[in-house]
Order: structure tokens, then C-alpha cells, then sequence
DNA sequence: TTGCTAATGTTATAATGTTGCAAATTTCAC
DNA sequence: GTGAAATTTGCAACATTATAACATTAGCAA
């Protein structure tokens, strides 16, 4: 088993988030696009955090940056970075994680922890599989698939009630 | 297999919702739970259609109806509804729909059709078993999963491109 | 340069959801 | 029944999340 995945470790966090950003130069390039600042500056700190970080909450950095930006400059930076596939948004949160396996494609599993909030993001093909099976059996032609789970993390899941 | 689930099929949908709504007093009754007119009227609105509906939406029907309304309305009585399994929420479309397992305890997971949104709720259990089989890898609990699938449905299919 | 496309800036507004408090209604013990 | 307590509703204001529309600028190729 693994009792601590990356986001509930302690680790070397500039330089995950550098590795991160390496990465995703490197699958811009690959697709000829262009990872602009702004655009990098929100992977960044999306990246800073592995912990969901909203719309606005991104814009607040920008303006502390002294970047005079609006709604739209966020929404168009992380439209571009879901596009390649270096960001998630996470529907049941309204926010965005960077995605940790960047490139390959993968259908994820995020699993949300109300405690501490972080989150951890699997490519659970067991899953992937059992949701394809219902939808086969109902006809159905999977185009998007959304599973977000919200618990408590091994580092949390003591400090609650066990009802 | 099953190539017309309810949505998709024409019914007598007055039936369908008399039925629901039948099954809602009951299961409040059994909760000592008071579905008053508001929730009732909502309930009904909601499954009027296969269709998510917004909350805003129901608001607008229910101002048709002369009931002069305002947002916390609606969303209480949702959350009354929810609170009862007798409704949910779709994260993905911040829309609500009729639960058509209301009562059994069940682990829901929601096929949307991009075309014509209809919306089949299924009690996937080895979907279920899978997510909490890979949640236990991680020492994670869970504590409430949302499973949407995004795709085209048995009669939409056709309709769309085949990339 | 010129001209094209992609990206960004800017303003306004839409869509979704919440807080807080007062009034009305229902419940329930007496 | 009556009156206190709890639940439900009305209502106004506000908070948060997201998009539309259009002008401007940057990157790049002929």
C-alpha cells in the first residue's frame, strides 16, 4: 500500500512546482503552444498549492503581482492549460489542481479531502473500466468522465467522528 | 442489454412524476419530514423533466406560478430535497435532477447526454466497488462520490461526428 | 513594412449561490 | 385550547463564479 502519496508528504515543494513547469514547457513545445507568462504564472500557482485553488483566488495573486488583470485573463489562462491537459478543474469545488501526470493521457480520480483539502489525483484504471462497462451496457458513448470522491485523507482521517 | 432506459423512452411522464412525488411523501413521511408545498411544487418541477434544471430555472416557474420567490427559496427546498436522497445535484452543470433511487441508499452515477441532456442515474456497483477499492489503496475514506460521465446517448449517438 | 493570427486588456454583465434577520407557521407539552 | 419552542418561509442584500463583446497589442511570416 501507500500510506503517503506526494500531496499529504512532506517533499521538496519549489521543486516539484519547477518540475512541474519544466514539464509543461516541454508539452507546449511538443504542440507548438505557447505557454505565455501569464499563462505560466498560473500553472506556478496552481502548482504552489496542492490544494484546489479558485478563479478569483489566482486573480488575487495576479494582482499582488501588480498584474492589473480581470476574470477573463484567469478563465482564458486556465482554459488554455485544461486544454493541454496541465490543470483539472474540479467540478464539485469550482477549482483547479495541476495535473500530475501531465502528457499521458489518463482518465483521473480525485480524492478531496474535507479535513485538509488537499487533494490527490489517481489514474485508477479499474475504475475507468467500470464506468466504461455501465455506460456500454446502457449504449451509452463516454465522452468526459468526472469522478471526484470527498473523505478524509490518511493524515486527517483520526481527527473525525466515527459515527 | 437495456437499449431504451426510462429517459429515452416515451412514457406517460404525468405518471411518472404522480409516482415520484407518491414515493416522496411516503419517504418523508417515514423520516418524520415535512415536504410542505414549496418542496412539494419543486420536486415536481424538477421531475417534470428528465432534464437537470437549474436552479434559477425553477425559480422562474415558480414566479409563472405567482409565487413570488427568491433564491434562498429554491435553494432550501433543494436542499430539504437532497438532504431526503430525493433529488441531486449535478456538480458538472449546477443542475439539479429527480432521483430514481430515492429511499434505497445507493451510490449514484450519472450518464449526460451532450445532444439532447438527458440524464440516466445508475446504480453502478462495481463502479462503486472500484472507486472504493482504489480510495482504500490510498488509506483514503471516503465520504460521499460523484460520478458524472459526459457523452452522447443510445439516441443521439448517430447524430454526432465519429473522430 | 505589411498584413495575418493569436493573445491580452477592458468594461460590463450574467449566472450561481449565501447570509442574516424578521415574520409566519407548525409542533408539542401542558 | 394555550403558549413557548422549533421549524419554515419571506425578503433584502450580497458574495462568488463565469462569460460576452469589443478594442488593443504582440508574434510572426511574406
Amino acid at each position: 500500500m501507500s500510506p503517503s502519496a506526494l500531496p499529504y508528504r512532506p517533499h521538496n515543494h519549489d521543486a516539484c512546482v519547477a518540475q512541474a513547469l519544466t514539464e509543461a514547457r516541454s508539452i507546449c513545445q511538443q504542440h507548438n503552444a505557447r505557454l505565455t507568462p501569464t499563462r505560466e504564472r498560473v500553472l506556478e500557482l496552481i502548482w504552489q498549492s496542492h490544494k484546489p485553488l479558485g478563479a478569483y483566488d489566482i486573480l488575487a495573486v495576479l494582482a499582488e503581482d501588480g498584474h492589473n488583470a480581470a476574470p477573463p485573463t484567469v478563465y482564458r489562462a486556465l482554459d488554455f492549460l485544461q486544454q493541454y491537459g496541465l490543470v483539472h478543474r474540479i467540478a464539485s469545488l469550482n477549482a483547479f489542481i495541476g495535473c500530475t501526470h501531465a502528457g499521458k493521457s489518463h482518465s483521473g480520480m480525485f480524492l478531496i479531502c474535507r479535513s485538509c483539502s488537499n487533494v490527490l489525483e489517481l489514474t485508477a484504471p479499474g475504475v475507468a473500466s467500470a464506468v466504461n462497462t455501465a455506460a456500454a451496457e446502457e449504449s451509452f458513448r463516454p465522452d468526459d468522465v468526472t469522478i471526484e470522491v470527498s473523505g478524509y485523507c490518511p493524515g486527517c482521517t483520526s481527527d473525525t467522528p466515527h459515527d
